[in-house]
RNA sequence: GGGAGCAUGGCGGAAUUGGUAGACGCAGCGGACUUAAAAUCCGUAGGCCGUAAAAGGCUGUGGGGGUUCAAGUCCCCCUGCUCCCA
């Protein structure tokens, strides 16, 4: 960051210069007197528009990233405002989690203190940035009077039979000491939140049968037409369905059981050579050999210790065993035998594959490793793919398969499938990737599960009535090891509310993107006492209009939020389909950040002489300037407030919207926010000088935007009208329908532009009509400095009550173009023609013109493509 | 390994969806104002050739090929980067 900005000389009348910081915090507290920011209660016609950030984690700090989202989704809010829709513009808290456990247990105090502290800072600042949110319905999902309802919508899907427990593998986060669902481990084993690897656990969880939403999960996504393609993929592969066969493989040993194996390649069948079955498959306890049984006991044992979390099967570090058993191949009548392998799990599929190791890259590696048989039934088809020749997963011919041979793949796969089935041998089943959600977490700051457990009555619900199932207070008590409410002893005994003995509380908490699921459901009703929220609210405002957040939420919370809101529906608490209509998946905000390469340490920018050389003052080496997600430890991060401080909210906002579109990764660079800045002063100067030159304007003229007409008016009038007047048109566009920000803002700069060129050229009336509409389009992007100038040109009341000025279609239109003249398609010229030509009349003018003359040699074009409007391509 | 996406001046990025590439801004350069600086205003700007200066020409959207009167945009191949899934 430079030094602060030079104070204005002392000559200069500083009641007529921009002064950010003062205005701004004088109109915020004027609109929160009058409550601009409320929620209207929609006139029955009207038209309704549901605006909504992701809400934050209250960390304390709010950072660019918030910045960038909440001024997105600001804009977008304001101009449906002015375009007369009921607007409804909520925000919340995201408040239950580790890390204000964390620093409690670090500092001794409450978390329920430390996040309400957090809340109240973040507000302060977030108030700041000028957003048109309504405070009035703010929700915050660790207060009782909002996880009352988080409890009382758990024992609605308790009830329909969504949510249940049971004993699983289940992923453990030994950092944070508690368990995680899949969607929250990465790819490389490691824990979404603390980075561990996560370790497999058999543990008694909650969980939510998504599963059961699967399909209509899957189908739902075609439907959202306005959601990034991108977030629709990651959820389509998320869910991951197949359709496939399950096929019984009769037991050698007992002749009454059998192995169902799941594959989707049954034209393959041919080729296997063993079975897998999972570490824990039930065919395991007929094995009756001590010896064969104690060596299971032991690779179990390898199993736990190898610590091995790696999310269920990797290329590498397969690990099995044989266990003695033999299976009948049910196509041929083989003998192959049964392994045990780390890379099948119970919970997929029947926890039992067919090994097919030349079709199969993990069977093949597997297979390798064990030195099991490996017989080749497709022949690869392929000429090129000679690589990796032992393992062919693509199309290709059956060979060494019966009478199968010779059949294409597809045509096998079907044929092989009829025969199953009608052998009863083999079914059809549709398998899905997506597990249920497992939403148990074994921490203190959640929100409790509601439900009993009684040694008579198994699981009781608590009584709605009973509801909120508040935590227990004291959280700092010493004598506390562990951080979870296993610990309390008071509030886990209980009468059971069925049969009155004693029973105990479930001491697991909910995952907080349980909280976060149904916080779009509680805003539309924030207030109710009696519900959740009431039916008609919800159904009134959802699905919201436009939704705006981080990619990274792609799979996580949009699945949960669609999940939620299709069960919430089955239990008629809404007719609501999908939460979601629109969605903007924001990219990132990125500091400058100096990286020494051969260390690979990160040096803070205030330790560096030269910021175009910069070298590390610690080794002298030279140091690379790149651009990475701010934080802490890069030394790259840019706090909002300062920047605040320094320019004002409104070229903040201007700034982050106008350097890079909103998908985008977006730099920051202090040069960019000065441009910024500049702006406004030009658009302020700007008005004043109009105001000197035009006088002000009268009410009368903005009732209505054409007051105006293009009849009778001077050339000069015509042409700032059709800058005006094209301005309109692109910055309502870029906001309704792109979403981008930046173009719509460099039109604001170029009528800016063209504003300041004509000012002296033009009429009063014309002068009045573009002043009143470049503030009021300026309005949703810089709401202070627009409110300043509104009232400075004469307006009336706010101009955030004003209407969206509309387009006058007759003032785009020109008189005369400028045709431009191709040769053989390349530009040599252009005539200026009057737009009432046709093509002949056009083709006639072009080839008089001085540019045909040159280029074409006194030759006839064989061929003249005209294109009105635009240009003329002669063709020799 | 599979899938998806992206690649445009010194930089961030535009381009009506096949029709003047580089809008708008940042940084730069030249000028005005000023004792000077800042701020502000005006001008300039893809590259190369050309000219005293112009005029003018050639070339140009990662590389190569194709379709078309016309390609940043469509098709094929390659390279590099990003993301997702293994």
């Amino acid at each position: 960051m430079k030094e602060p900005l030079p104070k204005k000389a002392s000559s200069e009348d500083t009641s007529d210069s921009y002064e950010p910081i003062k205005l701004e915090k004088h109109w915020q507290e004027h609109w929160s007197k009058i409550g601009l920011d409320r929620t209207p209660e929609p006139e029955s016609n009207q038209k309704r528009f549901y605006a909504l950030s992701m809400f934050p984690y209250p960390s304390g700090t709010l950072h660019m990233g918030h910045v960038r989202n909440y001024v997105i989704t600001d804009v977008i809010a304001r101009m449906h405002k002015m375009k007369g829709e009921a607007v409804l513009h909520p925000m919340g808290w995201d408040a239950f989690g580790l890390p204000a456990e964390n620093a409690a247990i670090d500092r001794g105090i409450d978390p329920a203190d430390w996040t309400s502290k957090n809340i109240a800072q973040m507000k302060t600042q977030l108030k700041r940035l000028g957003l048109s949110i309504d405070w009035e319905r703010e929700q915050t999902t660790c207060k009782s009077d909002y996880y009352k309802w988080t409890q009382y919508l758990f024992l609605e899907l308790f009830e329909e039979g969504l949510a249940y427990q049971k004993k699983s593998t289940v992923n453990w986060d030994p950092i944070d000491e508690t368990v995680l669902a899949n969607e929250q481990v990465d790819s490389e084993g490691k824990s979404w939140r603390s980075g561990a690897i996560v370790e497999k656990r058999e543990l008694k969880q909650w969980f939510l049968r998504i599963t059961e939403y699967a399909d209509e999960l899957l189908e739902g996504l075609k439907n959202l037409k306005e959601w990034p393609d991108r977030v629709k993929t990651m959820q389509e592969n998320w869910i991951g369905k197949s359709d496939g066969l399950q096929i019984d493989f009769a037991v050698d040993e007992s002749s009454n059981k059998v192995i169902s194996v799941y594959t989707t390649r049954p034209d393959t069948i041919f080729g296997a050579t063993y079975i897998v079955i999972s570490h824990d498959h039930p065919i395991l306890n007929i094995i009756k050999d001590k010896s064969i049984k104690s060596k299971i006991d032991e690779y179990k044992t390898k199993l736990e210790l190898s610590n091995n979390g790696k999310r269920d099967f990797n290329n590498s570090d397969h690990i099995g065993m044989s266990v003695g058993l033999t299976v009948i191949n049910p196509i041929n009548n083989e003998k192959i035998p049964v392994w045990t392998a780390n890379y099948v799990v119970s919970d997929y599929g029947s926890g039992a594959v067919m090994g097919v190791p030349a079709h199969d890259k993990r069977d093949y590696d597997f297979a390798e490793k064990y030195k099991l048989p490996i017989k080749k039934v497709i022949k690869n088809s392929n000429e090129d793919n000679i690589y990796n020749e032992n393992c062919w997963e693509g199309e290709g011919v059956l060979i060494n398969s019966d009478k199968y041979t010779g059949l294409n793949n597809i045509a096998a796969k079907k044929s092989i499938s009829d025969r199953g089935i009608l052998d009863s041998w083999a079914r059809t089943k549709t398998q899905y990737r997506l597990r249920d959600w497992l939403i148990s977490r074994q921490r203190y700051w959640g929100c409790p599960i509601p439900i009993i457990h009684c040694e008579t009555c198994g699981k009781v619900a608590v009584k709605k009535s009973n509801l909120p199932l508040e935590l227990p207070k004291s959280f700092n008590d010493k004598t506390r090891t562990k951080s979870s409410l296993s610990t309390f002893s008071d509030w886990i005994n209980v009468n059971c509310p069925n049969c009155g003995k004693k029973a105990k509380r479930e001491t697991d908490t909910m995952d907080t993107f349980m909280c976060s699921s149904w916080y779009y459901l509680r805003f539309t009703d924030p207030l109710n006492k009696e519900k959740p929220y009431n039916k008609e609210s919800a159904n009134k405002w959802l699905p919201v209009n436009q939704y705006v957040g981080g990619i990274e939420h792609a799979i996580l919370h949009l699945l949960y939020s669609r999940f939620i809101t299709k069960a919430l529906k089955k239990r008629e608490l809404h007719d609501v389909v999908e939460p979601f209509n629109k969605l903007l998946t924001q990219g990132m905000v990125q500091g400058i950040t100096y990286k020494n390469i051969k260390t690979g340490a990160y040096i803070n920018p205030s330790l560096i002489d030269n910021p175009d050389v910069p070298l590390d003052p610690a080794s002298g080496d030279k140091l690379e300037i790149i651009y990475e997600k701010m934080s802490k430890s890069k030394h790259n991060g840019i706090d909002p407030s300062i920047v605040i401080n320094r320019y004002g909210a409104d070229t903040a906002r201007m700034f982050i919207l106008f350097k890079a579109p909103p998908e985008k990764d977006l730099e920051w660079d202090d040069a960019d926010v000065e441009g910024q800045y500049r702006f406004l002063q030009r658009v302020w100067r700007l008005v004043k000088s109009y105001n000197d030159s035009h006088g002000l304007i009268d009410q009368s003229e903005i009732k209505s935007d054409l007051v105006n007409s293009n009849k009778n008016i001077k050339e000069e009038d015509k042409i700032l009208r059709r800058y005006l007047h094209n301005a309109i048109k692109s910055i309502t566009e870029d906001l309704e329908k792109s979403l981008q920000f930046n173009t719509a803002i460099s039109e604001l700069m170029k009528l800016s532009n063209a504003m300041t060129e004509y000012r002296t050229l033009i009429s009063k009336s014309i002068a009045h009509e573009s002043i009143s509409v470049i503030v009021r389009m300026l309005a949703p992007f810089a709401p202070h400095i627009a409110e300043e100038l509104w009232k400075e040109i004469g307006g009336l009341d706010s101009v955030h009550h004003q209407s969206w000025p509309n387009y006058d279609k007759n003032a785009l239109v020109v008189d005369t173009y400028d045709l431009i003249i191709q040769i053989k398609g390349k530009v040599r010229g252009k005539i200026n023609v009057s737009n009432k030509l046709n093509k002949t009349e056009l083709e006639k003018l072009a080839l008089a013109s001085d540019a045909a003359k040159k280029w074409l040699d006194g030759n006839k074009p064989k061929r003249i493509i005209v294109v009105p409007g635009k240009l003329i391509n002669l063709v020799p």
